[in-house]
RNA sequence: CGCGGAGUGGAGCAGUUGGUAGCUCGUCGGGCUCAUAACCCGAAGGCCGUAGGUUCAAGUCCUGCCUCCGCAACCA
């Protein structure tokens, strides 16, 4: 007897400083999907998602909230995991960095590597300029063996860290790429990712002393791992691998495909096949990039967050549809535009014309023609064949792309099956056979459509995990007489006889101007929410000073002679003011909010004895004043009455 | 020259190994009446960002340029 084929499939463990949104959500949806899909056809899947927890960000938010670290991140995973409930996600582990297993064989690793060498003791960690607090490699040094940010000598400094000999690999690792062209998915990534090797691997630094919450140097326990080797190992930890109970492991290992967004691809096809070759353990099959989901007008923000919020999207819309939506639209590897507008047209045409409807009008004629039974005919039409044909190869098609892991393409294979099936109906106009008395036919006809229904529904299930059991209610089955994966599929498998149960409408059109205007009072209600929490946001006081303190600082009035954006810096503009008589240049951060126009004529307050400072190349001798809370900023005027060179305090 | 992505009919996108430019929506016209104003058919609409090059043949390969968009950097 041979042994049941596996699928192991992952998604990147998710960092809970903040709340998920819907990029998140398709991930997740994506890898859901396709486990379901490998389990329809008989795999023994195993789908991993979980967070990662570790990190100095996370510990400063915990502290922001006066919670421990692990009170923290506890609170948000509980969150996450009711996401995943409700958008139907069913994982087979949960896995937390947080979790004893995982630190277990992340030290475990940690110690292997280093006891084989590959993990080494830095001596120095390079060249440090005090002002940026900044570590800089000989080689990033500029001109003169200044620091290349701010031009200042650097100092020979010592900061005692664990490196990784990433470098010792590079040629191994373009070896195995070369020998495995599908590793990296799709192309495009690969090619960056091999330039990027290519350019020369630096030994990675793998541990910090600047911050504890993370998972102890074994060997050394004032450093912790780094966050991204302590996440990575997740893969392999939540198998159970390096312990007692490796069953897992041994079973789904290697991991079939790596699934997550763009930007971490670099982690996943370099740093953590380089791990696993140093640690002797084999590397996964494939890593595959899908794109972003773009905001219609740019990027996600707060006061918006709320409107792209997918428990408000699923509560809306309902589940299936969301997960319908994501799988969809997003184009094999592509960045994808995500508006409300956009989904509402995928509901009301995909859904509930094409597919909703096809079941409507299918089951209306079986109710008034023939009695609501179904049963085939002893006669067809001449467009049976056509339709049988489609049918009988469209799980391939819609395969062919699956297995690619496009799952757009996938969908859209099976929903040509759905238009060629309404086609159907119109060529050979069952009314019309009712009205003639070719009931044989029409019956067949009938038939032949609800087949189609039975198909398509099994087909599309692992999008969209609840429809089934509406579509069978209608149709008059159960999952059980319907059947749930591919042995079902054979044309035919419709039970004959069965009687028909109309319903309502399984996705019923949505009135966009409507929704889209409780979206907009929505948003606009969140962004009220969101402006008096930004208000909230105070940066705390700073430590008591001495009046003598102050004193060392010196405000004057300046007025402002000229202004030009610096190049290269969107923030930056390069000022002339002028005070006491004299003129000089400064640099300032405001130009996201004045124009150079803006200012000049202006007075303003400028801190005239600040250490002069290089920004982009240009010398600032000063600091204009600006009042800011959160994104709102403004210059602070000076009174025009005094004169350039007045001093303020 | 920081890294990366994109420029294809009104909108959003496909275009695999180079060989008559497709899809969805929208528009217009027609058909049907079973159905969720749904379904089916047809039409209009594209110098495939731009300038060159390779080729019998380029949206597809090469080079330059332009524009847009992310990310990074910059906030003294």
């Amino acid at each position: 007897m041979t042994e049941q084929k596996t699928f192991y499939i992952t998604t990147p463990i998710y960092y809970p400083s903040d709340k998920l949104h819907i990029g998140h959500a398709y991930t997740t949806v994506a890898s859901d999907a396709m486990t379901r899909y490998k389990k329809q056809r008989g795999y023994d899947a195993y789908f991993l998602t979980g967070t990662d927890e570790h990190g100095q960000k996370i510990q400063q938010r915990a502290a922001e909230a006066g919670q421990t670290p692990k009170e923290f991140v506890d609170g948000i995973v509980a969150g996450i995991k009711s996401l995943w409930e409700l958008l139907d996600i069913q994982y087979d582990d949960f896995i937390r960095t947080t979790d004893e297993r995982h630190e277990q064989v992340v030290q475990q690793l940690f110690q292997k590597i280093y006891d084989q060498g590959d993990i080494y003791k830095s001596e120095y960690s390079g060249w440090y300029c005090t002002p940026c607090e900044t570590f800089f490699t000989e080689r990033q040094l500029a001109e003169g063996h200044v620091c290349p940010d701010c031009g200042r000598p650097v100092q020979l400094a010592q900061e005692e860290s664990y490196f990784f000999k990433m470098s010792k690999y590079a040629d191994r690792w373009l070896e195995f790429i070369d020998a495995n062209p599908d590793f990296i998915q799709p192309e495009s990534r690969r090619n960056e990712m091999i330039s990027f090797v290519k350019q020369g691997l630096e030994d990675l630094c793998v541990s910090r002393t600047t911050f504890d919450w993370g998972i102890k140097v074994p060997f050394d326990t004032k450093h912790v791992v780094y966050v991204w080797f302590d996440a990575l190992v997740n893969y392999i930890s939540a198998l159970g691998y390096g312990s007692d109970n490796d069953e897992k492991f041994r079973k789904y290992w290697p991991a079939d495909v790596h699934l997550m967004a763009k930007d971490i691809i670099r982690f996943h096809s370099i740093i953590w096949p380089i791990i696993l070759m140093a640690a002797g353990i084999e590397l996964p099959k494939k890593v595959v990039a899908h794109g972003w989901l773009l905001m219609q007008d740019g990027k996600m923000s707060k006061s918006k967050g709320n409107v792209v919020d997918p428990v408000v999207l699923a509560e809306k819309y309902g589940v299936d549809a969301i997960r319908f939506f994501l799988l969809r639209e997003m184009a094999y590897g592509m960045d994808a535009n995500y508006s409300e507008e956009a989904l509402i047209n995928c509901i009301n045409i995909d859904l509930a014309n094409d597919y909703g409807n096809l079941l409507s009008r299918t089951t209306a004629m079986v109710d008034k023609f023939l009695g609501g039974v179904i049963e085939p005919g002893t006669e067809g039409t001449e467009f049976d064949a056509d339709l049988l044909a489609l049918a009988a190869a469209t799980p391939e098609n819609m395969a062919k792309y699956m297995d690619k892991m496009d799952a757009a393409n996938a969908v859209a294979e099976v929903w040509k099956l759905v238009a060629r099936a309404n086609k159907y109906v119109d060529e050979t106009a069952p009314w019309a056979l009712n009205k003639n008395g070719e009931t044989e036919k029409l019956k067949t006809v009938m038939y032949n459509l609800a087949e189609v229904l039975r198909q398509v529904t099994i087909l599309i299930s692992p999008v969209m995990p609840h429809v089934a059991d509406k579509v069978w209610a209608q149709l008059g089955l159960t999952a059980e007489t319907a059947g749930s994966d591919w042995t079902a599929l054979g044309w035919g498998g419709f039970p004959a006889g069965t009687k028909i149960q109309r319903g309502e409408p399984i996705f019923p059109r949505i009135d966009a101007e409507e929704a889209l205007k409780q979206s907009a009072e929505a948003a606009a209600e969140a962004e009220v929410d969101a402006e008096s929490e930004a208000a909230v946001e105070y940066l705390p006081i700073k430590p008591e000073i001495t009046i003598e303190d102050f004193e060392k600082i010196d405000l004057r009035v300046c007025k402002v002679v000229a202004a030009e954006k610096i190049k290269k810096a969107d923030k930056l503009l390069k000022l002339t003011v002028e005070l006491c008589g004299e003129q000089r240049t400064v640099v300032s951060g405001i130009a996201m909010k004045y124009a150079p126009e803006d200012l000049v004529g202006k007075q303003l307050i400028i801190v005239a004895n600040l250490k002069p400072v290089k920004l982009r190349g240009v010398e600032s001798h000063g600091m204009i004043l600006a009042a800011s809370l959160g994104e709102d900023m403004q210059v602070v005027e000076a009174p025009c009455t005094i004169l350039p060179g007045g001093e303020v305090r």
